[in-house]
DNA sequence: ACAACAATGATGTCAACGACAACTTCGTGC
DNA sequence: GCACGAAGTTGTCGTTGACATCATTGTTGT
């Protein structure tokens, strides 16, 4: 019967996956690098040759979530073919939805404790929020925005998702309340996106 | 010579001081009970006395952060004497101001960590957003917002706020552009705020 | 085929940490 | 003036992250 053998074959992606089960389960501060390898089923030593330190586990767990959170983001808004309105809130409500069930992952993304932008991290946040530029930029085409700076607008309905995220993951609103708040949220968003009266 | 006696004085307070500016130097991971006692010239053991565990510290730094915050966003509100927009503008400035300069401290205050809402904690929270309810109430007074229900127009004001700052602390917006975020942020908060035209 | 060689994993060690227990010093009320 | 409790000290245990060294495997050039 096969002992366990020496390679274990793709230790870094089975490592990624274990982390991110821990960490959504008990949260960054929790997920120590030897129990990881004892759950992996490989040595305390090992996850060095993959993760030079913590640190650098945990960016590669931030850019993994960069790029989910980047796809559903997308997902979420090709699926919305309807009005701007629809897809802003179908946007919003999957990014939402990514915190709830991510929060710890998130936290962890926005961390600004990368002391190393890392590129690559910086590539993949800028990738994610890609999708949000999208979003405006359909939306000044369509007229349902003024045609400012893009990444003004951006910024400012970005801001709002997050803190909204924020306020929930917080604890500080309950979860039922967030289809409603976004709700708002957004119509106070589009009401104030045409020049004054 | 007095060796330092053998009674503190005031231990606690200490602790919290150093840890508060241990926090604001280095962030919340970096935060040791061992090092702090050295720091302030104790033995190991000492802090137990006064915080049963190192999450018991935490959430006395955060109590003791948002009574802080809620001062100063008190002082910034009622510092402003002006027309409604200025009293927005310099509350939220003054929440950005708070979150820039102790980012690691707002942290620990939203962290959800806090297993037992601890009722002196959720108290000193409560007690800080008051002053944001108190903005809205204002607000709506004064006919510069619609008279919906205050929850829900504090809600996405607040929110909007905080992920500005969240923004900001993640390096995602460089600290030059804060004033003319929160500028538009709030430009585009008070056009939404009148019930459609 | 086979000998380097690099990649990957295992093992051992160290300093630091948080938690806990046992002991000591101090101050206060009776 | 004494007993008692609050506040601080010392010692210990198990765990952790980082590092160094050794063992095993896969690969590559000849």
């Amino acid at each position: 019967m096969r002992e366990r053998p020496y390679h274990h074959g793709n230790l870094r992606t089975a490592l990624l996956e274990q982390a991110e089960r821990t960490v959504r389960e008990r949260g960054v501060q929790e997920l120590s690098l030897r129990e990881l390898a004892r759950d992996v089923g490989v040595s305390h030593g090992a996850p060095r040759r993959h993760f030079p330190d913590r640190q650098a586990l945990l960016d590669a767990l931030a850019i993994a979530g960069f790029e989910r959170l980047g796809s559903e983001l997308r997902e979420a808004m090709d699926g919305a073919c309807e009005d701007f309105r629809g897809r802003v809130q179908a946007t919003a409500t999957a990014y939402i939805r990514f915190a709830t069930r991510d929060a710890a992952l998130l936290e962890l993304m926005f961390a600004g404790k990368h002391q190393q932008p890392s590129g690559e991290l910086q590539m993949a946040a800028e990738s994610a929020f890609a999708v949000m530029l999208e979003l405006i930029e359909q939306g000044q085409r369509e007229g349902a925005l003024d045609s400012g700076e893009r990444e003004r607008v951006g910024l400012v309905l970005f801001a709002t998702i997050q803190g909204i995220a924020a306020l929930v993951t917080g604890g500080m609103v309950a979860v039922e309340q967030v289809d409603e708040l976004v709700a708002d949220a957004i119509a106070h968003f589009l009401r104030g996106s045409h020049a004054a009266a």
